[in-house]
DNA sequence: GTAGGGTTAG
């Protein structure tokens, strides 16, 4: 017993030295509580430090002065406490250290290491300590179960997790509410709903937690229905979904019903005591199912209901920012984010990088990017995507390389965004050689993205038969994206046969969509087949397809204006049409010719002329100059792709005016500046 | 003295 507690001292004065080195003389911890000139170090003290979740160096520091204090030294309370501490820190090797040389280890010893390996995402080493326990000759109880279990649905563990549900059976612990919600989970996690539900029917003794644990199960893996099921089940039992059942249903909230939806809202509104991480799942749900406005709008009533946003929920809202080009409110959020300090925050940054990627500006997202301590692969492609869409393509596949050189593992995203940036600025060559890096290189089998790339690169840049070709080539049956990529390549380099294949396929896939039946319009009024053009506008009206009306959409202020072709709705309407009358005689001056290949049908050319100079775009630029102060850029987000004599017209509206135009349309960004455009005319 | 479910990005 000696020999051991020298054997412990020796250890831990080894380890004093160690820490000793961050040591200092400040007077940190002097303890004023009763004479301010002789501090007070004793276990409580030492506690109430540990408690408040001291930082590494002030724990170091402490830890060290532990060491040489004989007593507190050897106080295995202080021991746990400090194991803790460490754990909290991320630290959990030094926990091990700790716990290591503690001679006499009981029960609670092991549950802390195998917690703090747990919560530092240590699974196959927190399975290590609880495997070894009864070699120490102790006995797992009901703290150390819940534990080993949560080590196993964290790490998908069904084996060894099956192994504990038969040793808690033998030992009776299976009637315990805390074993059976991690059995819950654990089967739950592991894609074994039958086996979790069984649990949860068997316990005598349940809670809000086991319930949740069900829902989790089923979200895990895609069955929100059943998952919300299990909520209404609960309700029966009378027990109130809280807000970990809200957060056990975001996994699966991506694109369900607007019923499913609703009754997510109600439940969020019933529930009492929500708390922060049920306004930030609610945020989630409608930021994943199409619903941006009303994520914001919910994001904004946080402040009124006292509940401070926190970097989740900008996390979560900021995608919200992205999807509206909503670039002021994006930048308000950006604010906040600065004011509360909540950066250096990789998630969180990576979340600005997109939205103002998404609202086209660039500057400020390389801002974020260059400032950030880390990155990871989605911070690169975040970037790289950011380039692609505006059409700096040579600055997308520059940055791709340097994040090679930077010794990142590209995933398939990442090829994705570096294709697609190839595809979007011409770069024939450089494209082909990355899908070639992706495949031979990084083995990385093409997804039907990367196919859908590669169509869009050889068709625009002309290989439109190239394109066919490896269509019919690929492993996978082509879908919409693919077919629409090769059509819109046949109406840009006038290939009638292919068109017709490609537009055919695409009425099988997509009956209804509009978009097709006026490329195959397009196609045939640029061949002067004007006869074919009326028989698709037959076509189209016999089933009763519309063309989505062109809408574009501006920010100022607090609000986003939505503009229509030929909206005569809004109150400034005659000024609108009046500075556009303006701008077209300035435009005419400078050689402006209406494109009329861009109108659906065969009209007059000047009843054309007319249909084009009332497209949305036109009127949101025109509300946009003159609400906004000159040389102020003007974003606008059009749902449609821009049309060819509205991008002549911007290219031509940002000269005479000064003024820096970003349009984005459902493909990419244009920004016009001096009368070009970023996509060098190439889109 | 220790414990279970669940929230953020390309």
């Amino acid at each position: 017993m000696i020999a051991n507690f020298i054997l412990y001292k020796s250890r831990f004065m080894n380890f004093f030295y160690s820490v000793a080195r961050n040591f200092s003389t400040s007077t940190q911890f002097s303890f004023r509580i009763t004479k301010p000139e002789k501090p007070i170090f004793n276990e409580e003290s030492c506690s109430q430090i540990l408690d408040r979740n001291p930082d590494i160096s002030t724990l170091r520091k402490l830890h060290s002065k532990i060491i040489v204090d004989d007593q507190l030294n050897s106080n295995s309370s202080l021991s746990l406490i400090l194991m803790r501490a460490y754990s909290a820190c991320k630290q959990p090797t030094i926990t091990r250290q700790l716990f290591d040389e503690i001679p006499d280890k009981n029960v609670v010893f092991f549950n802390v290491m195998i917690r703090s390996f747990v919560n530092n995402n240590r699974f196959e080493d927190a399975l290590l300590i609880f495997k070894n326990i009864s070699s120490h000759g102790i006995q797992p109880d009901n703290y150390t179960y819940p534990c080993a279990l949560k080590a196993c649905s964290c790490s998908s563990n069904l084996q060894v997790g099956i192994q504990i549900h038969g040793a808690v059976i033998k030992v009776g612990l299976d009637s315990n509410l805390f074993v059976g919600n991690g059995l819950i989970a654990m089967y739950g996690k592991c894609d074994c709903l039958v086996e979790a539900r069984n649990v949860l029917d068997c316990m005598n003794n349940r809670d809000v937690v086991s319930w949740n644990s069900m829902v989790a199960g089923y979200t895990q893996n895609g069955r929100f229905n059943e998952a919300l099921e299990i909520c209404k089940e609960m309700k029966l039992e009378r027990l109130k979904p809280d807000a970990g059942t809200m957060a056990s249903l975001s996994p699966a909230i991506t694109s369900t019903s607007p019923e499913n939806i609703s009754f997510v809202k109600a439940m969020f509104d019933e529930m009492t005591a929500k708390g922060l991480v049920s306004w930030n799942v609610m945020i989630a749900v409608y930021v994943n199912n199409l619903m941006p406005n009303e994520a914001i709008e919910l994001y904004s009533q946080m402040e009124p209901h006292r509940i401070e946003p926190n970097a989740v929920t900008i996390a979560s809202v900021l995608p919200a920012c992205g999807d509206l080009s909503a670039f002021m409110q994006g930048k308000r959020i950006h604010e906040y984010v600065v004011r509360k300090k909540l950066a250096p925050n990789l998630v969180l940054e990576n979340a600005l990088i997109d939205m103002y990627a998404k609202c086209g500006c660039l500057v400020e997202a390389r801002e974020i990017f260059d400032q950030m301590r880390n990155r990871d692969i989605v911070t690169w492609t975040s970037l790289i995507s950011a380039y692609g869409m505006s059409g700096q393509g040579r600055d997308a596949v520059d940055l791709f390389s340097k994040m090679l050189n930077s010794g990142l593992i590209p995933d398939q995203i990442a090829f994705v965004s570096v294709l697609s940036a190839c595809s979007h600025s011409g770069l024939l060559t450089e494209g082909r050689h990355y899908y070639k890096v992706m495949t031979d290189e990084y083995k990385i089998v093409p997804r039907i993205e990367h196919f859908s790339c590669m169509v869009d690169l050889l068709g625009r840049a002309g290989y439109v038969d190239e394109a066919y070709d490896f269509i019919k080539q690929m492993p996978l049956e082509p879908n919409e994206r693919i077919w629409g990529a090769l059509l819109s390549a046949c109406r840009v380099h006038s290939n009638m046969e292919i068109g017709l294949v490609a537009a055919d396929r695409l009425f099988q896939l997509s009956p209804k969509q509009a978009g097709y039946y006026v490329l195959l319009s397009n196609i045939y009024a640029k061949a002067g087949r004007f006869e074919d053009v009326t028989t698709v506008r037959s076509i189209m009206k016999s089933k009763g397809i519309q063309k989505l009306p062109g809408c574009s959409d501006v920010e100022l202020g607090n609000k986003v204006y939505s503009f229509l072709v030929g909206d005569r709705s809004h109150l400034q309407s005659e000024q609108i049409y009046a500075e556009l009358d303006v701008l077209f005689g300035k435009m005419k001056e400078l050689g402006y010719v209406p494109e009329t290949d861009s109108a659906l049908h065969d009209v007059e050319e000047e009843e054309k002329e007319g249909h084009l100079a009332i497209h949305s775009e036109k009127l949101a630029i025109a509300f946009a100059l003159i609400n906004t102060e000159p040389g102020t850029p003007i974003r606008i987000t059009k749902n449609l792709r821009i049309c060819g004599d509205c991008h002549i017209a911007a290219k031509l509206i940002s000269k005479i005016t000064e003024r820096e135009i970003i349009v984005r349309d459902t493909n990419r960004f244009h920004h016009f500046r001096i009368g070009e455009c970023s996509c060098g005319d190439y889109w």
